[in-house]
This record gives C-alpha cells, structure tokens and sequence, in this order.
DNA sequence: ACTGCCATGTCCGAAAACGGCGAGCATGAC
DNA sequence: GTCATGCTCGCCGTTTTCGGACATGGCAGT
C-alpha cells in the first residue's frame, strides 16, 4: 500500500493553500482554484492537530513576511516520471529574485529540445511557492503561465525582488 | 510502496507452476505457458526456504492425490479490478466436480448481460486450480477456453470427477 | 517584423478492439 | 419433425491505441 497523505489548510497573501506531507515529508502544497489538483485528493486524511506541519508553516509565514525567502525543508516527492522530478530538482536551483527561461531550464536538464516538455512538467509542479516553479518565464520576459493564475505570478516574483521587463499584460 | 511478492517452483501432473505469495497470503498460481502472466514478474523474490509455501505445496500434494479436493488457504488477491474481484469470488462457490457455465457465473454476479466480461475477468484469475475458474464451461457442454490449454482444463475436471458431456473436442 | 513549422514528454479523454459467451436463425441430413 | 452445425449479432468490462493539448523557442521563409 501507498504511504498515507495527511493534509492541513491554511491562508496566505494570496489565498488559501492546501499542504499535503507523507510521515517523511512535505509532498503537496496547492493553491485555491489552481489547475492540476491531483485526483486521489480524497483519500488525504486531515491533520490540524499534529505537529507535522509546524516547520512548514512556519516557513511559509517568515516568507510571506519577507524575512527568509529560501526554504529547507524535507521534502517527499511521491508523484512524477523521472522527467518531471529531474525538472522539479532543477526548479530549486533558481535563486530567489532571479528568472530563468524555459530554454535555460531545457538545457539545464540536458532536453534542450524538449522545451515544450518541460514548461508542461514545471506546471505539474506539486509544491508551488516551494519549489519556485514562479520563477521560469518565457524568452521574452513574458510571464507565459501559471498554474495558479499569472496575478499570483507576478505577485510572487514583485515580492522576490525579481525585476520584470513586462509586468503587465 | 507495495508489499514484496515471493515466488517459488514446483512440478505437478499438469506441469511446472509458480506460485506468489504475500506476507499476507498467496495470490498467485501460474502454470508453466500459461497465457496472462505477469508483467511484472521480474520483481518478484525468490523463497524457496522459508515456511511461507509449505500449506500451500502440502494442499496441492493432496489435491493432485485426490485425497482433498477444497482449498482452504490465506489468500491475499492483490490485483484485479472490483469487476474481476467479483467474479474470482464466485468462482470459490463452485463445488468441486461440478460445473456452471459462464452465463450461470454471470447471473451470481448480477450482470446478467456481462457474460463475455465474465468469460474475460474469468481468464485473468491469478489462482488457477485454487480458484477453480477450470469449472465453468459453455451452455453447450464446450470446454471452450483455458488460460493453461484445453487439455490441462479436462484433465483437472476429470480428476475432480466432473461428468462432461463432450469430452474431445 | 511577422508567419509557420517542428521538436518533446506527459496526461487525458474518446474510441476502438478484444475477448475462455450465448441466443437466434438458417440450413441440411436423417 | 428433429437435431446437429454454422453463421451473425449483441452483450459489456478491460485494454490498447490514438489524437490533442499543454506554462516554448529556434529556425526558415516572406
């Protein structure tokens, strides 16, 4: 049997986000009314009470508040083709207040071809905020897309320091 | 992760087999040629030692000697859909020496209709001999179809003392 | 500049194919 | 008549296949 998925809920900046951990670590963090919710979301078991999502919510306050905008925490990828995790390891090599392109990160995965492929696998990104999927933009400094909404985006990215060339539509 | 399958060999009257077990019981019988194994046999491990296969071996012994025709064993069916599940159950039902047909079996699931879904979900039983899928024939008196080969199917049904209307094809 | 085309990994839904059947019907030998 | 045989067709859960759609970017042609 699969490991069980325990979930909280908490708000933020912007919006309400659901947090999902196995006992080994962060797996899930999902935004309201994002797309690619995960299917099997009904059989996460609540978890309010314990201690497990303490060091990530904690996290998360003191990067909302702008005092450590880097994250350390034990992470536990449970979903993902070793495509999409070798895209979503290099994810977390951007450096807050930085931007690459999708073509940077395609090279970076040794796919420089499959840049299509990647932009769909930076989408499928389980850990928005924490593996910093914000920070890929398209080769012209627009914003392209956002699983979450490209207000949040650009929200996420003003909050970073990162300077856009285009910062509106 | 999903539970380790051993497996180990035997020889019988009708040929090798291979059985799989659980820590929680067998789950699978495959005789040697037999059409649908496995795909992911590769990752099974190899007990041939350990007590795990000792009812399981001591059972078929007695079968084959006609001394003990009913199987009553831990099993732990770790595939198949609810469909099939269904089905698997049922087949336990049929006594031995005796034989439904495959619109029978079909009616005892309330699918009536579903009799070539039947004879399908009946094809893949993963327990050949211990869930006796060899019981169920055609309307007609036809043998019709076994995942080992005909031949092996009318030699356990004569074993078990089944009268068949047409016994060669 | 602007346009069109192509490459690439994955997911998703739709559609088709595929069976360990069985009933209904036509045919032809007695 | 009666019965065996052989076709056709509908049945339905599962598996397989296929076609798009994607959070793009480089290159060729106009």
């Amino acid at each position: 049997m699969k490991p069980t998925l325990y979930y909280t809920q908490t708000s933020s900046p912007i919006g309400g986000m659901t947090l999902v951990a196995t006992d080994a670590g962060l797996c899930g963090l999902y935004l309201e009314g994002q797309r690619h919710w995960p299917r099997n979301a009904d059989t996460w078991v609540r978890d309010d009470e314990g201690a497990r999502f303490d060091a990530v919510l904690m996290a998360l306050a003191r990067y909302f508040m702008g005092k450590d905008i880097r994250f350390s925490l034990p992470l536990d990828l449970v979903t993902g083709t070793s495509f999409q995790q070798k895209v979503w390891q290099a994810l977390q090599e951007i450096p807050a207040g930085q931007t690459w392109t999708y073509g940077q990160l395609a090279r970076h995965v040794d796919a420089p071809a499959a840049v299509r492929a990647v932009g769909a696998a930076v989408g499928r990104n389980p850990l928005s905020i924490i593996i910093p999927c914000h920070r890929v933009i398209g080769q012209d400094g627009s914003l392209t897309g956002y699983a979450g909404g490209l207000d949040r985006k650009r929200w996420l990215l003003a909050h970073e320091g990162a300077e856009l060339a285009i910062s509106a539509p």
